[in-house]
DNA sequence: ATGAAAGCGCTAACAA
DNA sequence: TTGTTAGCGCTTTCAT
């Protein structure tokens, strides 16, 4: 394994006291602010937060207080004071794979924007024992409300898991009544891809499936949908991880088999790995396989043969749903569904049946 | 562009009474649980910490009390009078790209086993102002500690920005002697990669960069070390962006250069990049020209040809830093550095010259 | 084991 | 415009 090394860089002299060694300074507290600028507690607050008019002269004696003392205003106590919490946790299983990461990016620099922070809160198994736990955990927080991201079972558990007596959105899944909630046409989405493999001449598409959120995902029913109405017949599904390498030996098998022409991928990274089989088991794609993915992942164009994808928005995903929360914060608790649609980007990675 | 609809989805019947409709309604307080059970606070404060024994009868009225207000602690309030956050914020530029969110990955995992909650706090540009302003709003949120990615400029002005009288950690970047640092051996790193090259039988080995933290990222300059070791002659460096794109029109301009036959990438985005398009050009790797690249990305291993690259634990690299987080949190507040040395995984993007 | 009292650092309501 | 007085909801002494 790899080597790893841990060792003292310096002792800052400031910190030989021995006194001072194993903790740090109590910090200035807006009394001290108050005593050093020659003027009250509540004065020092006005300047801080700009809620009442301050005379030059102390608002400058204040400042050059803060300055001197290097205050910090206690995030804690102004909390508790103003009942105002600056947290917007999300609660999702997974951070790294690119929709997830993507989705949480978007809800963040909408979060930013409106001068709230994001609280990563990652719940590992899609237990309800878990989902309960996660939830008692996080909403013992100082938090503003709760983002649940619900591209899989975990976020289904932790929705149920979740009192609705606070700010939620849930993103993506199932469409819920009773919960504001940012998603994505997948159904229609899976039922255009499918739909566009048809018309370029496949008799039928096959499709290896991302993991279901509950029975079956939106981009499989889609998928279905279009087949049944084309009175295409409906091959099984294949069953696929989150990991591309299971598109590798899924594309392995599928490369020997004369009757698959076309195959739609749950996501991109499936797609990719589905390629890579392929073309190890001697498939040309697209001449004797047509392969789409999903997703559009940033590598979608740089693949070879580029991939031809189902475009997903995730971070106009994630700035809608914060979208939703920021009404929910605002006091608005009318329920609404914001709901966009993929579109197919056209690369080289799907042609017309051999 | 994509259709985006919103719309109200139900107006749940509890909500019905317009005075109630605006806002949450004041959520149950320890003095209400205290009351129902018929206890004092800080009984039932007992029960909730743990603190303090409590007599099984009344814990139990406690518990009752508890679930049937749906009681809910006041995170802001405990936070207040305990002295005690549970989050540690991560400032960064980034959260998508690979590296970054793997390494967040891996500060959340340990953070979360901890007790703690990772906020994400991203500083756009490199300047001065942005990162004290965005210091100052984090420093005004409750935090127990802040992990700085300084993968990049933003994360050193950030670093420059913020007071050290608090628990601060850096990730990656230049060594520093006044903050605890979880690195990777880029240097040695880079040598490694280069001197593999070099081995394979190449007289010399092209480096495209990523973007630099400061002058020369550690990638950058193991590799000169390395060629200067060896008497090869120094290429000029190439300069790529993060984006995979740039290292397709990069491989373009390549491909019809006879006098490369190695090339070194920052970062295996660039190096996939680089492969489409130097074989866009015509060029075949490895048997024209042999390709590394740094990271081991989730997708090096299904690339074709197989990416050669090397390894970087970067969830380990974050585990490290949460560690050292959890040394400053317990009021050590030695200066540490943990180090690792990346490990080189072979597969087949590179050989002999031909 | 339990309660009374004090206080965490701030903002809000009220006077002046 | 400013200061005084009260809390916010919890934990922490300190008695008992």
């Amino acid at each position: 394994m790899t080597d790893i090394s841990e060792s003292p860089i310096g002792h800052p002299s400031q910190y030989a006291d021995p006194t001072m060694s194993r903790s740090f300074a109590k910090p200035a507290s807006i009394g001290d602010v108050a005593k050093v600028a020659g003027v009250s507690v509540p004065t020092v607050s006005r300047v801080l937060t700009g809620a009442a008019p301050v005379s030059p002269d102390k608002r400058q004696r204040v400042l050059e207080a803060i300055e001197e003392l290097g205050y910090r205003p206690n995030g804690a106590a102004r909390a508790l004071a103003s009942g105002k919490q600056k947290f917007i946790a999300v609660m999702t299983s997974e951070t790294s794979i690119f929709g997830y990461s993507a989705t949480i990016q978007g809800i963040e620099t909408a979060a930013r924007a409106a001068g709230y922070f994001v609280v990563i809160s990652v719940v590992e198994s899609p237990t309800a024992e878990e989902a309960e736990q996660a939830v008692r955990l996080v909403l013992g927080q100082p938090l503003a409300g709760v983002i649940v991201l619900k591209f899989d079972p975990v976020g289904v558990r932790v929705l149920e898991a979740l009192p609705l007596d606070l700010p939620v959105v849930a993103v993506s899944g199932e469409v819920a009544s009773d919960v504001s909630q940012a998603v994505l046409d997948e159904v229609q989405a899976g039922t255009d891809v499918t739909r566009y493999l048809l018309d370029l001449g496949h008799e039928t598409v096959h499709h290896v499936a991302i993991p279901p959120s509950r029975e079956e995902d939106g981009r499989t029913i889609g998928w279905r949908n279009a087949l049944e109405a084309a009175g295409a017949i409906v091959p099984p599904v294949i069953s696929a991880t989150w990991d591309a390498a299971s598109g590798v030996r899924i594309g392995r098998a599928l490369a020997i088999r004369r009757d698959v022409t076309a195959v739609f991928c749950g996501n991109d990274e499936i797609a990719m790995g589905l390629i890579a089989g392929l073309s190890d088991g001697g498939a040309r794609v697209p001449e004797d396989v047509s392969v789409v993915g999903f997703d559009d992942h940033p590598l979608a164009g740089v693949w070879r043969p580029g991939l031809t994808t189902m475009a997903q928005d995730f971070p106009g995903l994630g700035r809608r749903a914060f979208g939703l929360m920021a009404k929910l914060l605002e006091g608005d608790r009318e329920v609404t569904l914001s709901t966009s649609l993929p579109e197919l980007v056209v690369r080289a990675s799907a042609g017309p049946p051999r």
